[in-house]
DNA sequence: GCGCATAGTAAGGTCCGCTTACGATAAGCC
DNA sequence: GGCTTATCGTAAGCGGACCTTACTATGCGC
């Protein structure tokens, strides 16, 4: 029963990893002049994999709201990497592509994302890593359930679910 | 080889559960009425482990610049749970004091923490959280060591985009 | 047609963190 | 002593990520 919390307890070590991590992709791609944000390439990335997608579809994959997606949409779209077309079965609807000038940019991405994840693990063995990113998947399950947990109790209109 | 980033590669994931975190433990210290913000929180609890630092010693260890830092602790010792005391041996520093109002807060916030850990990291073995924990912080070392290697090049960073 | 749900968005807010510039003090050097 | 340079803290202001609230346009059941 020690009084005081660790500050090397799981939740700030992350924490702390997450903001290093961030500041370092930054300056990777600020340096490699790719000209996105940490979170407009997240984005990017994942609309890659879900080519032709609704918005509100890949704002739930990334885990933000749709609003915050559309934002990035609107940088990504006015850079030429995204397109946004009418969905002909519900004129209310968007899908979202990739053009293919994003192709490059992803491409860069990747780059920088793997020489930075090889600096960032070095001295670490593989199945270390390996192990970490899979119980990594199992937390942010688990934290998806918790803000459905919470979003329910929350009294909001709609509230579907 | 895979042309494309893997959304799921370890610093999109990393990246998600420290977001996710981050809003659940905002919600819990919301719901728990404790008035503090992650950020204010991390570094109370940090204070109280370097009780009478000064608080550039602080910053570094949180990991943060010292102006980040004087700008949380106008508000900690605004709440009173901190006090800023001239240091004896130099009058251009100050020592940061936890007052013994902090000590509710620090065991309010230990409580949070632990619990929302308890839920986040179910079904995960403890020993893989361990090592996890430890893995983690070999990273947080790495990124250390890089952020240093980058500030002693200093590039010009900004690109407006 | 009417009402309500749903897709996207405009507007604005919060939090975290950074940089730049500056005053006050300390410390080194002549 | 007096000058210069380094260091501690801070005022001011910025950018990025994400959110909530409120609105438009469309779809859909009745």
């Amino acid at each position: 029963m020690s009084p005081r919390p660790d500050p090397d307890a799981l939740g700030f070590v992350l924490t702390d990893v997450a903001r290093m991590l961030r500041g370092a992709f930054e300056r990777r791609i600020a340096n490699a002049g790719l000209g996105l944000t940490p979170g407009e390439a997240r984005t990017l990335v994942r609309i890659a994999t879900l080519e032709g997608g609704r918005q509100l579809d890949i704002a739930q994959r990334l885990g933000i709201e749709p609003m915050t997606l559309s934002t990035y949409l609107d940088r990504l779209q006015s850079l030429g990497y995204v397109e946004r077309r009418p969905d002909p079965a519900d004129r209310r609807a968007k899908l979202i592509f990739t053009t293919p000038a994003a192709g490059a940019m992803i491409a860069g991405i990747r780059t920088e994302q793997v020489e930075l994840m090889r600096q960032v693990t070095s001295g670490i063995a593989e199945e270390d890593v390996d192990l970490i990113r899979d119980r990594l998947r199992q937390l942010r399950a688990n934290l998806s359930a918790l803000e459905e947990d919470s979003s329910a109790l929350a009294p909001a209109r709609g509230t579907g679910r």
